[in-house]
DNA sequence: AAATCAATTGTTCTCGTGCACAATTTGTTT
DNA sequence: AAACAAATTGTGCACGAGAACAATTGATTT
C-alpha cells in the first residue's frame, strides 16, 4: 500500500544512496551519477513520494511582505469585509513568516495613484490589490511587472495583465442570473431599470458586465421586456428617479448602493428590487421587503483568497489557478442570516 | 509592536529561565515555582504568545485514524459528493499522521447497524458518522461515548447526544426559505405540495424540520395557501401524484429525489418546484425547466468540514462550536454552475 | 555534617527537510 | 605513479516545540 508516509532517509536507505543524493535528485540540483539518479527515480516512482510540507516550512523562513492596496475601510461596510477576510488569513499565516503592510486609499484616482506607487516602493514580496481605476491600474502593474513582483487582483478584473490569479464573480453572470430572479418576480408590461450608480462608470468593466449580462438573458429567452439603463454619478442624482417610478417594474442596481434605490421607493409602490451586497442598509432594507434579492460578493472569502493564494505561491510554490471565481450567491430574506 | 513571532527560547531568555520552565509553564504539566511561573506568565501575557503549530505539529505524530460511517457511495452522487469532500480533507492532513477507515453502509438498517458497530470495534481514535437511522443511533453513539471516541456528525443532526460537532443545515431556516421562494414563485388559489421521500420518515426528523419551516414561514407571514403534505415510502409510490397535479400549483420536494417529481410531471403543466441538492439528475431538470430551484446542502463541505474539525480537535485541541451550520444556497439554473 | 529524598531547573534529542560544507571517488595530466 | 582537479557522495546543522532525562537546589532526617 502507498499509504505509508516515507520520509528522505527511508528513500535514500532504499536506494542505497545518502540522504543528499536523494535531496538534488528531488530538487534536481547538484551533481549526481546517472546510476544513482535511476535508483533513486526508482524509488521515488515507486512509493509516490510526497514531502513532508510541514517540516519543510517549518525550515522556510523567509519572511515574506506582501502588500496590500485596498480602499479605506474605515468607513465602508463591504471593504472592511474584505479586510477582515485579508486579516483573517494574516494570522493563518503569521507563522509562516509573512505579514502584511497595507495601503489603503481614499476613493479618488489621485489617491488611488498615490498609494499604490508606495506599495511598489516599499518593494514588498507579492502584492493584493483592488484595482479600482482602470486605466491608472495599467501603468502601476506594469512597474510591478519590471520588478517581477507577483500580484493577485480581487473584486475588479483587469484583462491583459500578468496578474497571477484574479479573485471574484463572474459578473456576465451576475448580471444573467439577476435577470432570471427578475423576470421571476416580474410578470407585466411595465419596464425594468437596470441602474449604475459610480463616479467613474467607463473605468467600471464589471459593472458594463453585468449589464450585458442582464441583457443576454433576457435575449437568450427570449423576454420582450422593456429595459431601460441609467447612470448615476452621484447619490443625489437618484431624485431624478421619481418621475419614472410609477410606470416601472423591478429595478436592477449594479452596486452596493442598493438601499439607495430602496430609499427612493415609496411605501406604496410594488416595485421589485434586485441588487448587491450585504451592507448593513441593504440587509436591514431586505428585511423590510424593501429590497428583495441581493447578490452576495463574498468580500470575505475575496480578502481570504486572495492573500492564500499569494501565499501558496510565495511559499509552497503551488501552481494557482488564473481566476478563482466565488459562487454567485442569492440571498433572501430568510438565508440572509447564515451568510452575514 | 506583538507582530513578531517569539519562540520558547526568546521567552526563556526574556523571564531568565531554562525552556524546560517555559515549557512546564505553557501546558502547565510537572513542577514551577512560584517565582519562575510569574515571570513566565507575565512574559506570555505582555508579548501574546503563540506556539508556532508547524514545529508543533512536525514533532506530534501521534498517527491517528479516524472512522467514517457513511453511506456507500459508488452509486450515489450526493454521497459521492460528500467522499470527495473527505478525501480532499484526508490528503491535507495525512502529512500530519491522520489516516481515514471508511466504513459503508448500504442502506438498510441492519447493515447499518453491522458497519458502525465494526467502526467501533476498530478503536478508532475519532469517527465521522452520517447518521441516518435515529433509533438504532442512540445506543451506538453510547457505545463511542464509552469508549471516550470523539464523534463528529454530518447530514443529519441527533440531538441529546455529545457529539463534538454538527455539520450541516439548519433545517427549519431551510423549509422556511424554500416557501419564500415558493412563495415568489406561485400566486394563486391552486395548492401546494410537500413531498417527502423517506423509506423511514419517522426516523429522519430533519425532513420534519423542514415540513415545519415552510408551513412557520407562511403562517408567520399570513400567507393562506393550501398545502398538502404526501409522505412516500419509495419511488414508485408517486404515480399517485398525477390524480391531483391538475390542481396544484408548486411542489417542494424535502428530499434529494427531486428528480422523480419532474419525471411524474408532464410538459404542459404549469407547476413550480423546489427541492434538494445538486445531483445530476436534478441539474438537468433544471435546466430543462423541470425544475425551479435547488437548495444546496454543501455535501463536500459537509464531508470536508466533518474531517478537519475532528482533526482541529485531536491534533491542536482547538475549541469547536457544537454546530457548524453551512449556508442555504439558493441555486437556479443560472448559477448552478458555480456550485458543481 | 552527611545522607536521603523531593522539588525544581537545565539539557539534549527527536521530528523531516533543505542547504552548506566536508569527504570521498573518479578522471586527467605530468 | 604522483599530483591535482572535477565529479560525486556523505554529514552536520538549523528550524521550534515537546518530552525524556540529567543536574541542581533545598529541605528533612539520621
Amino acid at each position: 500500500m502507498g499509504k505509508e508516509r516515507y520520509t528522505i532517509r527511508d528513500i535514500a536507505a532504499m536506494a542505497n544512496v545518502s540522504r543528499g543524493t536523494v535531496d538534488r535528485v528531488i530538487h534536481n540540483r547538484g551533481t549526481v551519477s546517472e546510476d544513482a539518479a535511476k535508483k533513486v527515480k526508482e524509488v521515488l516512482e515507486k512509493i509516490n513520494y510526497e514531502p513532508n510540507l510541514i517540516a519543510r516550512s517549518l525550515k522556510a523562513h523567509k519572511d515574506s511582505v506582501i502588500a496590500v492596496v485596498i480602499p479605506e475601510y474605515s468607513e465602508d461596510y463591504y471593504w472592511r469585509q474584505c479586510a477582515y477576510g485579508i486579516r483573517t488569513s494574516e494570522k493563518e499565516f503569521r507563522q509562516f513568516g509573512i505579514s502584511l503592510e497595507y495601503f489603503q486609499y481614499s476613493k479618488t484616482q489621485e489617491d488611488y495613484n498615490k498609494k499604490f506607487s508606495e506599495a511598489i516602493d516599499f518593494n514588498p514580496d507579492a502584492v493584493l490589490i483592488a484595482p479600482v481605476y482602470y486605466q491608472d491600474s495599467l501603468e502601476l502593474f506594469h512597474r510591478l511587472e519590471k520588478k517581477n513582483i507577483p500580484f493577485n487582483l480581487i473584486n475588479t478584473p483587469i484583462e491583459d495583465v500578468s496578474y497571477r490569479t484574479f479573485i471574484g464573480q463572474d459578473y456576465r453572470k451576475s448580471g444573467r442570473v439577476a435577470a432570471q430572479l427578475m423576470n421571476t418576480l416580474v410578470r407585466n408590461e411595465k419596464k425594468i431599470l437596470v441602474i449604475h450608480v459610480e463616479q467613474y462608470f467607463e473605468n467600471s468593466t464589471h459593472l458594463q458586465e453585468k449589464e450585458q449580462g442582464f441583457k443576454d438573458y433576457l435575449q437568450d429567452k427570449n423576454i420582450s421586456q422593456d429595459i431601460e439603463v441609467l447612470t448615476f454619478r452621484d447619490a443625489k442624482e437618484l431624485t431624478d428617479l421619481k418621475a419614472i417610478l410609477p410606470e416601472t417594474a423591478g429595478i436592477f442596481m449594479t452596486t452596493s448602493k442598493t438601499h439607495l434605490v430602496a430609499e427612493h421607493i415609496g411605501d406604496n409602490e410594488d416595485i421589485k428590487v434586485i441588487g448587491y451586497d450585504l451592507i448593513p442598509k441593504n440587509v436591514q432594507y431586505m428585511k423590510e421587503g424593501k429590497i428583495n434579492i441581493l447578490i452576495h460578493q463574498n468580500p470575505i472569502s475575496q480578502g481570504y483568497d486572495g492573500i492564500s493564494m499569494l501565499v501558496e505561491h510565495l511559499i509552497y510554490k503551488r501552481e494557482v489557478p488564473k481566476v478563482k471565481l466565488l459562487p454567485l450567491d442569492i440571498v433572501i430574506s430568510e438565508n440572509v442570516d447564515c451568510y452575514l
